[in-house]
Formats: C-alpha cells, sequence, structure tokens
DNA sequence: GCGCTAATATCCCGATTCGGGATATTTCGA
DNA sequence: TCGAAATATCCCGAATCGGGATATTAGCGC
C-alpha cells in the first residue's frame, strides 16, 4: 500500500525528524509510515492530513485531486 | 474515533452480514469497525469508501462533504 | 576520494491491536 | 411473547505497532 506521505514531505522540504516533532511521533515512526511498513491509525491519518493541508483520499493514493473539501 | 460506517449500512439498508460478505470479511469485523473497537487499514478502508462511494475523509468523520473527488 | 554529519532505514522486543470462531445479547416482526 | 435475524462480545493466537538503539545512506566541503 504506497501513499504519498514521502512525496508531501519533500514537497514542503521537511526532514523526518521535523515531521516528527511536529506531530509528535519518532524520526523512525515517520520512516516506517513513508515506507509503508506500518500504517497509521485514523487519528494520525486525520493529523498528516492536516499537517500536509491534503485529502485522506489522496494521501493514500485513491484519487490524484489533492484538495480537501471541509 | 467514530467512523460513519454504520449510517452509510442503514441508508444503503444493508446487513453487516451483506457488508462482510460482499467485502470478504467476518460480520464481527464489520461489527468492530462500525463500533469503533478495531480500526481498518489502509486497503480496507478504500474498499469501504468504494462501497459506499464516498470518501474515506467523510468515512472518517473529517468533512461533512460525502463526495469522492477521484 | 576522504572524512564528517545529517538524514533515513532497520533491528530488537515488549505492548497493543487485530481477526475468527463461538457465543451472548439485542432487536423486531408476526 | 416467541422466535429468528441482527448485532455485540469473549477468548485467544497471530500480526502489527512503537520506541530506543544502531546501522546504512546521502550529501557536502575540501
Amino acid at each position: 500500500m504506497q501513499n504519498r506521505l514521502r512525496e508531501l514531505r519533500k514537497q514542503n522540504r521537511y526532514t523526518q525528524l521535523k515531521v516528527a516533532l511536529d506531530l509528535n511521533l519518532s524520526q523512525n515512526s515517520v520512516s516506517r509510515y513513508e515506507t509503508g511498513a506500518h500504517e497509521a491509525g485514523y487519528e494520525l491519518l486525520i493529523r498528516f492530513a492536516d499537517y500536509y493541508g491534503v485529502s485522506i483520499d489522496y494521501l493514500l493514493g485513491r484519487t490524484d485531486d489533492p484538495r480537501y473539501y471541509p
């Protein structure tokens, strides 16, 4: 299950450590979410989507429209 | 983490067992996802969203717009 | 290329979550 | 009120998760 966490982070020129600190995670967790080794739960999924300002459907690669419709 | 799985199923007048058979799950799993006892992984989340024709953001209660923008 | 450091991935392992079968409980129509 | 369908819960083995520590990789200046 490939997701878009990595490309979103790169676009923002963030480091895994910065994301980890911002979202209250450890750097290794960020790495595992990006590589797909682990999957984020609902709550964290929403935090990621908020953080990058995209829809969860986009985050998970279900759509190519990154927009979020509140 | 409350989701909208139950109301979507009700709207379609489906039974948990029907959903389980359609999505290749057990009835108890469907129950647990609806009550929030367990959380569905990415792949299943997408299957649920496709099944009900809504966005994942809606499924997880992040937005009130049920539409899915492919 | 070499050395150094930042960035990222992986290992270990205890704790938590997941999932099915079986069963209990609830719901609801006749 | 009874009975059956629908839903929730228990038990428990299997899989996943998460952090700390460590290994690996990627740049960069010289």
